[in-house]
DNA sequence: CGCTCCCGTGATAGCGCTCCCATTACACTC
DNA sequence: GAGTGTAATGGGAGCGCTATCACGGGAGCG
């Protein structure tokens, strides 16, 4: 029975199991870890399948067992921005310690335009992955709507745009960190904060400005729409804020931005216009790039929790997957992380 | 015979064939492409797939084929530093698109030990990937040693640091790149000419030294270890160096940092020896990350192809997959940017 | 007109595994 | 000693697909 099979064929489980001397099904007991195997047996198993190097075949079991065993890391999002951000790899790392320490693999999918987020979906349906955590800037939640109804669970990095409560999501706490980021600069003597806000479609930036405003109210002050600048996450689009903000209010003191490369362009604005950081105007920014510490000074800013987010979207996903309902909303909590720039 | 199946159940190749009013085996022709099928039964067999949103089980077809149209993207890498390095998303980007483009599915997998990399290795050996792209920092090719060995094609980031000429790997010209930036450096009119080299255990590290070398022979200068710094690629090693490199030839007036990170170190370093950058020292970095236009005066660096690192990686790995046998060396050229350090 | 040839097609045998069910062996009870 | 229960095992069906082979029928040939 354990006759040689074609060359270069991986060994099968009913090689290691004429070798162990019991049934396929045993063999297929003890590997799977089911209870209901004498010791014999499962030492037996064991060894043969050591000796053999035995690995099972992952298409053959799910194709009878209908699991994948595959999440999709899956990045919904068009701009290149993205691959240069060292936050998705760092996301994608602590996610994928998860997902490979619970046995299954994780799938890397870019889907940048809509027809290939389509093609996704019907890829998913044909269940080819178990789950999938889902990455996109501008929480566009379509796809993730989709893909539940499709049966197949996700996870969102961010909070849903739509606010969809039956949607499961992990995000920073970015109301916070710009509430404590203002307060902070108020703390320390800021008389006129101005904040330069980031995308408004994004809800990373809905959330720093709120923060914002929250601070401000907290202490008492009044909100002025001339204190808020539209910005765009980038360097430039800092320096321009910044720029216009002290041209309609010379007496900035303290300035919150959405994003440290934001901040990185306004501190060169506030210098530029003769000013001083942080002496004449403090400035706070938010994400903690490695860039933050090379500035002079040394920015600032708002941390956030990049590898716990990536782990507990991997958790709450394995659990899903496992068929439980854990909570929708996971928000976690920020650092300020002090330095030379307040 | 279209009989509906079990609730929730995708459809099956089966169904198609019964809709379209074609056997089995005709649908899987169609769906594959082969030829021998009539345009009648083509578009019939489409057209049902269509209405039934038809997804092929990937994991029958793979039962069979022997083939997991997967492809391993391979971090073997214990640093936590190579994740919150853009280069490696990028890389992981640009190589995604390719084997997305040829119907291939991307697996990301770390093996931060050698038993997760032993455990990856019976995996492989297991036909669960069609072939291999490794990164590994070190050029360390033991790996890649043995799943060649195992019949796994694999395609490595970097010179293999051994050397062995049966093993495909894809680089950027770090020698030429040293050279050059060495070379604009005693254009610009430096006379004392010194190198922070990176770490001598990655082959990035040894070739860029290496171009500095070759820059210094070609303009007939001698070589001297008194001019040569080790460093580690990061700020605080460039840091370290440059002083030491201060401390003992007082008259340096140019420096290659075999990194950005290094060359960050190093200005500052010599900023606060009282010198000026470019004036009394130029520098110039390698790699071309964000830092370095964010750093005063900034940095003139050499530049990484690095989406088509990742391209032709991927590239050269279908091919490899495919059962041609491409060049196994692929050096690709690199850019100097000029900015204001030099 | 009979022959070969070949194109398009359908029937069918697995790929390697899990799961359901039947069977055995061996206590234990009355 | 016959009946009942339980734990361990084996037999076999079948997951959805591809690949091999055999077959029917029309074109091309002598």
């Amino acid at each position: 029975m354990a006759q040689d099979r074609s060359p270069d064929r991986p060994p099968t489980l009913e090689v290691v199991a004429a070798r162990a001397g019991v049934s396929r099904a045993t063999a297929s007991r003890v590997l799977r870890g089911a209870t209901n195997v004498s010791e014999d047996a499962r030492e037996a198993v064991l060894q043969a399948a050591r000796e053999t190097a035995y690995a099972p075949n992952h298409a053959a079991r799910s194709l009878v067992t209908r699991r994948s065993d595959a999440i999709a890391f899956l990045v919904a999002e068009t701009e290149d921005r993205l691959f240069t951000e060292p936050y998705f790899f760092a996301l994608l790392h602590a996610a994928h310690a998860q997902i490979a320490a619970a046995g299954l693999q994780l799938l890397f999918i870019t889907v940048p335009t809509a027809a290939e987020a389509a093609h996704f979906e019907h890829y998913a349906a044909g269940g080819h992955v178990d789950g999938v955590l889902l990455l996109s800037l501008h929480g566009d939640d379509r796809l993730q709507q989709s893909l539940e109804r499709l049966g197949v669970p996700t996870v969102l990095n961010g909070r849903p745009l739509s606010g969809d409560p039956s949607l499961c999501y992990v995000d920073s706490d970015n109301i916070a960190g710009g509430r404590a980021a203002t307060e902070l600069l108020i703390q320390r003597g800021a008389k006129r904060v101005a904040t330069i806000a980031g995308r408004q479609d994004m809800c990373a930036g809905q959330d720093r400005l709120a923060g914002y405003q929250l601070a401000l109210q907290g202490f008492g002050r009044r909100l002025s729409q001339r204190l808020i600048a539209a910005g765009d996450f980038t360097v430039e689009g800092g320096h321009r804020a910044m720029r216009r903000l002290l041209a309609a209010n010379p007496d900035i003191d303290g300035v919150f931005a959405a994003s440290d490369l934001m901040a990185i362009g306004a501190m060169r604005a506030i210098e530029q216009s003769g000013r001083r950081v942080p002496e004449d105007v403090a400035v706070v920014g938010f994400d903690d790039l490695r860039e933050a510490e090379l500035t002079v000074p040394q920015l600032t800013t708002v941390r956030q929790p990049v590898a716990d987010l990536g782990r507990t979207m991997a958790q709450l996903l394995l659990q899903r997957v496992a068929g439980d309902d854990p909570p929708h909303a996971t928000v976690l909590p920020v650092e300020v992380v002090k330095r030379d720039s307040t």
